[in-house]
This record gives structure tokens, C-alpha cells and sequence, in this order.
RNA sequence: GCCGGCUUAGCUCAGUGGUAGAGCAGCGGUUUUGUAAACCGUUGGUCGGGGGUUCAAGUCCCUCAGCCGGCACCA
């Protein structure tokens, strides 16, 4: 059969040849240095015969291949690390352990009684070195269900049993599960879809990183196993850059940067809720700011609701049935009332204190509303998740006429403002999931009217179907943190539910009531959750107008100090957030101070300045740019600050 | 919430079951400084809280809390 490979060459190869013999056929390197190969799209290791029919697309997989490489090597090295956990904790139970982005991990069963943490990792990684050393080779085989069934119960090794047997029952039934596939390498035996590389020997540098819990099969009402996470690269080259890349990440974490920039600290006396220090809050104030600027700009009014309901308001929600358990709840004078989550019940029954008509849609309400939940203590994360916070929230009371038009809004909206902090956020559109209310109709309605506004705007999104909420379809923002976690920012959702829910009426131009429908948005999400993401985004370098300290004036000695006085009132007058540094400290040490708190703006003042009226400014990381009037320095700084520049 | 780890001065961290330490920060003094750390001195601790073992606990055990890494959760 003729295959085709990459370059457009045709390879000629006999009935039954191996993906090793095709690597051969090409020429003897190639064949040394291949991992597996791709066969129309399709990765297989190098003892498998290639498949005939189809187009014959193949590609050979080597340590070039970036990502695909690295995907077998680390699916490699979690096999030798179960190999070897299997060696030292004898009656450990193994489940699954697959490739993940930037490494491996493995989920075991460790005996009663049988912890690991890292101290123990020397230990496992020597023996998987051996493992290693041994260069063994990775054998698959097909075998029937019931003789890989009979293995694995032998053995006690449950969790595969259950694999399989889930295998079986969840074949369609045009296809049924009769075979599964087996890797060996060493003694070693796992079940296992493939690929694999063809020996261990190929995993030339790995590292195990930490231990976790996991639920077994991501269900919290099952057991929890243990998990290790490592990873593996073809060279200690990559794997210590690897490595390094975190340490420096680390460097970037908002939980570091926040109390470095005096910012914003955590306190026992209240997990999950940040103390905003002046500097913090000045950020904080610049983003509600922005977004009541922009808001104000594309129609939006802006409300104020109380912080804590009666119950009542919750059960007209769903909230109380829903989300009790997230919930703040308190009681008095015999009422049950709880500190709002959310603040769209709020909303809604601030528009049902009036009447409305139709001339009134849509009707786009934002209140930065300050919320609580009652997160799980496992959950908190800094700044990123936390049990108070605030939201650029807001609800927009429409028409199903208006749907599209209003989507499309939030999403130029949504655009416009990640636009101003040059952030790259990935869209994602969730569908209607299997538990919903509302008709197919309504279902196929609302999604189009999602979608159609995504591409009207030429954005790009991931289809999340069936994530949707029960009353109705999303559009969420994420971006990922300085670890590559990823977390969600902005949301956009229709919704149908809660109107009839509270009995949202409008007066049509029919003079009849209708029911309005309801988009739910938030664009940054929280502030809170924002900030963080913001702070390791810049690396804790913020724009000019969202520095906590915009400048800082820095005497050269002390005679200087007055004339310093005047410049920092000059600026303070024009609104800028400057401080005068008149330590009695030599100026090396007041720059070094400065840098270290990322100021963008350094002004040193000494004799030259003083006689000219001038400032030397000096900036962030870009060293002196010399010396201009203070009023020049004013008009340069304040005209950053007003049209928000994103860099100097 | 669950699994594992961690918690010593404001910060970063040392500290064999036997007298709690260093650097930085802070404070006091000297120096008056020209673009990333002047010099000298000095304050500062219920060793996260509580309980236990022991002649003796920062160190060992139990427990609670917070934090870190994951898992589940994120309406």
C-alpha cells in the first residue's frame, strides 16, 4: 500500500508492515529516533501494523514532535512509576494514569494504613530509574475481556476490573467491547489504550512533583486515592527550564505581589476575604470607576440593593433550595434572613417595585454588588477565590426581541474592556444541559442568539454542550493565572427563568403584560478575582492609572526634601497617587526601594533640579530618561492615567 | 468538605528532647548622598491555638485553626 508522508513523498510498503518498518523504510535515523507514528491523525506505536484503507497520511513521531513526543514519554514514565509503586507498596491497588499538559500523574490505592508524601519521592524515583536503565520494552496485546478480567481480579487490582467492565457496558451496541489492550513493560502490566513509546528507555529525564488527593473517577461520594503528579522531557536540559519556569511563575503569584505592593493581606479572622490596604483600594476604586465609566457610556443605570433578605426573597429565587448551603444565613426577631450571593433576586424585585413598559427595554441595571458565599474551605485561593467579594454585575431586563442585540452588546462591551488591559481571554459557549427548563424551541432560540453574537464579533470560543445552566445558555471568559489554572472571569447568560420565577412583567405596545427576559452579566467577574489575575498578568508591573503608587519623588539629600514637598503636592494636586520618600537614605537606596515596589515613575530631585524647576525622571526598569519641568511631567503622567494607557 | 504537606520576629528562613537564632525591615545615632542596598547600635517571640507524653517539648503524640498543592465544588 502507498502511504504519504508529510513532505508529499509517497512510501511504498508491503501488505502487514509495522510503523518501525515505515520509519526504516525512510532511512536508519529516522528509524533510531522513532517514538510511534501518526497515521491519518492517528498515533500508534511502532510494533503495530499499519492499518490499510484510508488516505495513508503518516508522520513518524520523534523527540521533534514537541508536545505529541512528550505525551508518550510522560504516559511512559506514569507506567514505570505504577511499575515501581507496585514493587515498594506491596497491595497497592492502581487505577489510571494518564499524560496531562505539562506532565503525568497516576491515581493509587494505597494499602490501609500506607501514606506517601514527598520525602518519599527519591526513593520511588530510583527505582523507576531502574525501570528506566532496564530499557524494557513496551509490549501491547489484545486480549479478550474475560482473560483481562481474570488477570485483574486476580491480582485484586479492583479498579481495573471496574474499568473494564465499565468498557464493556458502555460500548455502543453496534460496536461491543470484546478485546481490551494490555502494555507490559518489565513485570509490569497495564490496561492501557496506547501509545506507547518502544521501551522505557526513551524517558530521559523525569521528575515526581507533588501528592494529592483524587476522588476516584472524579466522584466525591467515592473513595479518595492518592495521586502523584510528575513529568518527563527528553533531556535534564528541559526538564530543569521546565522546572525553573515554575520557580519564576512563583515569583508572579498575586498572593506574593499583593502584600509586596502593600496592596491587600488575608487574615485569620476572616478566611477568604482580603484587608484592602489605601494603595489596594485605590486599584480597586480605578476598576469600579472604569466600569461605571463604560457602562455609563452604553446605557447602563446604575442601582443600589440591600446586602441581607428575608428568606422568602431566596425561596422565590431558588436560591434556598439550590444553594443553602453557600449561603451566610443569620436570624432575628424570629425571620431567617442570609447575606445575598448573588444579585440578581435583588434586582429582580427592585424591578418589580415598579411598573414598567415596553419603552422602558431594555433596561440594563449594574450594581457592583459586594457578595458572600460560603465557600468550602478548600476552595480558597488568594484572591481568585474568596468568600467576599464584589461584581461588576449586572441584569438586563429585555424583550426576546432585543436578545441578540443585547448579547452582541455585552460582548463588544466584554471586548472593549479586556482590550484596555491587553489581556488574551478565551471564550467559551455552554449549551443546553440534560436537566433544563423551557422548550427545545426556546433552547434552539437562545443558543443562536449566543452564538450568532460570538461570530458577529469575529470572536473566537471552545462549545462546552450541555454546561449550560438549567435555565438557560452562557458565554463565560476565562483566563489562565501564572500557574496556567484556569479561572472565569466574565459571564454572560440568558435567562428565562428567574423572570417567571418573580413575576417580571413589562406593558407591551398591545397593552397586554408580558414576561421580560433576563441576561445576566458580569464582564471582569469580581474585582477581587480580577485584580489577582491582573497583578500576575503585569507580574505586579500595573498600568500607569492602576499602579497603587503612580510615582514617588526621591530627594537626593535632605536640603532637598522641601522643594521634593512641592512636587509631590504639585502632583497630588493633579490627582496623581505620589509619595515623597525623605528618608535620610542615599538615593541608590531610595531607587532600589522604589524599583522593588514597581513604581512606574521615579522623579529624582537634587541641586539641578532644584535651580531649573525641574524633575529627573527615571523609569520602572527602563533606567533615567532625563530631566523636564514638573509641569511636563504632570501633563505626560496624567495624560497616561486619563486615556488608560497599557504601557509607558 | 476530602487527601497530603506546612505554620519559629513585620518578611525570608536556621534551629540533635536540654539557655530561641540570622539577614532584611523597624527604631536610635552618625553620614548628606546623582540613578538597584552607607555605617554603628538596638527593639522585637505565648515557636499558629489548646491538650498530652517527659525531669525537661520549638522539637514527640492528639486536637482545632489558618495557609500551600491537588480533588470535588464554583448555582
Amino acid at each position: 500500500m502507498d502511504y504519504l508522508l508529510p513532505n508529499g513523498d509517497k512510501l511504498s510498503l508491503p501488505e502487514g508492515a509495522t510503523g518501525a518498518d515505515a520509519a526504516a523504510a525512510i532511512g536508519p535515523g529516522l528509524a533510531r529516533a522513532a517514538l510511534a507514528i501518526k497515521v491519518d491523525g492517528v498515533t500508534l506505536d511502532l510494533a503495530r501494523t499499519l492499518p490499510t484503507g484510508g488516505e495513508g497520511r503518516i508522520e513518524i513521531i520523534t523527540e521533534k514532535s514537541g508536545e505529541e513526543a512528550l505525551e508518550l514519554i510522560r504516559h511512559d514514565a506514569a507506567h514505570v512509576f505504577a511499575e515501581a509503586m507496585l514493587e515498594l507498596y506491596p497491595g497497592v491497588q492502581i487505577s489510571i494514569g494518564p499524560p496531562i499538559e505539562n506532565g503525568f500523574y497516576y491515581d493509587l490505592d494505597l494499602p490501609e494504613g500506607v501514606t506517601i508524601n514527598e520525602d518519599d519521592f527519591p526513593t520511588i524515583e530510583a527505582r523507576m530509574r531502574a525501570h528506566i536503565d532496564a530499557d524494557e520494552p513496551f509490549v501491547r496485546e489484545d486480549v479478550p475481556v474475560a482473560v483481562a478480567l481474570d488477570r485483574y481480579r486476580g491480582e485484586g487490582q479492583s479498579y481495573k476490573v471496574e474499568l473494564i467492565q465499565d468498557l464493556v457496558a458502555n460500548a455502543p451496541a453496534d460496536a461491543p467491547v470484546e478485546t481490551v489492550s494490555l502494555y507490559t513493560n518489565g513485570e509490569f502490566v497495564d490496561l492501557c489504550r496506547g501509545p506507547h513509546a518502544p521501551t522505557t528507555k526513551r524517558i530521559k529525564a523525569f521528575k515526581l512533583q507533588s501528592v494529592a488527593g483524587a476522588y476516584w473517577r472524579g466522584d466525591s461520594s467515592r473513595k479518595m486515592l492518592t495521586r502523584v503528579y510528575g513529568t518527563a522531557f527528553f533531556s535534564k536540559q528541559e526538564l530543569d527550564e521546565h522546572l525553573e519556569r515554575l520557580e519564576r511563575a512563583r515569583a508572579n503569584d498575586h498572593r506574593r505581589l499583593g502584600p509586596l505592593l502593600g496592596m491587600f493581606a488575608f487574615s485569620e479572622v476572616s478566611p477568604g476575604a482580603a484587608f484592602w490596604f489605601p494603595p489596594g483600594t485605590a486599584v480597586f476604586n480605578e476598576l469600579v470607576k472604569l466600569s461605571r465609566e463604560m457602562g455609563r457610556e452604553r446605557g447602563y443605570v446604575e442601582a443600589k440593593t440591600p446586602q441581607v433578605y428575608d428568606s422568602s426573597l431566596w425561596k422565590t429565587s431558588g436560591h434556598w433550595d439550590k444553594y443553602d448551603q453557600n449561603m451566610f444565613v443569620t436570624e432575628y426577631e424570629e425571620r431567617q434572613m442570609a447575606l445575598k450571593p448573588m444579585n440578581c433576586p435583588g434586582h429582580c424585585q427592585l424591578y418589580s417595585l415598579q411598573p414598567h413598559s415596553y419603552r422602558d427595554l431594555p433596561l440594563r441595571l449594574w450594581e457592583p454588588g459586594l457578595l458572600h458565599r460560603r465557600e468550602p474551605s478548600g476552595t480558597l485561593h488568594g484572591l481568585l477565590r474568596v468568600r467576599h467579594f464584589a461584581q461588576d454585575d449586572s441584569h438586563i431586563y429585555c424583550t426576546e426581541d432585543q436578545i441578540q442585540e443585547e448579547v452582541a452588546g455585552v460582548l463588544q462591551f466584554a471586548f472593549d474592556t479586556y482590550r484596555l488591559f491587553g489581556l488574551d481571554v478565551r471564550f467559551e459557549l455552554s449549551t443546553r444541559p440534560e436537566q433544563r427548563i423551557g422548550s427545545d424551541e426556546l433552547w434552539d432560540k437562545s443558543e443562536a442568539a449566543l452564538q450568532r453574537a460570538l461570530e458577529s464579533l469575529g470572536l473566537e470560543y471552545d462549545l462546552n454542550e450541555g454546561d449550560g445552566a438549567f435555565y438557560g445558555p452562557k458565554i463565560d471568559i476565562h483566563m489562565t493565572d501564572s500557574l496556567g489554572r484556569s479561572w472565569q472571569l466574565g459571564t454572560c447568560q440568558l435567562d428565562y427563568n428567574m423572570p417567571e420565577r418573580f413575576g417580571l412583567t413589562y406593558t407591551g405596545a398591545d397593552n397586554v403584560e408580558h414576561r421580560p427576559v433576563m441576561i445576566h452579566r458580569a464582564l471582569m467577574g469580581s474585582y477581587e478575582r480580577f485584580i489577582g489575575i491582573l497583578l500576575e498578568h503585569f507580574g505586579g508591573e500595573l498600568p500607569v492609572w492602576l499602579a497603587p503608587l503612580q510615582a514617588i519623588v526621591l530627594p537626593i539629600a535632605d536640603r532637598h526634601n522641601a522643594y521634593g514637598a512641592g512636587i509631590r503636592d504639585q502632583l497630588l494636586a493633579a490627582n496623581i497617587r505620589v509619595e515623597l520618600d525623605d528618608r535620610t537614605e542615599s538615593v541608590g537606596r531610595k531607587i532600589r526601594d522604589a524599583e522593588l515596589r514597581k513604581v512606574p515613575f521615579m522623579l529624582v530631585v537634587g541641586d539641578r533640579e532644584q535651580e531649573t524647576g525641574q524633575v529627573g525622571v527615571r523609569e520602572h526598569r527602563s533606567g533615567d530618561t532625563g530631566a523636564v519641568t514638573a509641569e511636563a511631567f504632570v501633563a505626560r503622567i496624567s495624560g497616561l492615567i486619563e486615556r488608560r494607557a497599557l504601557r509607558i
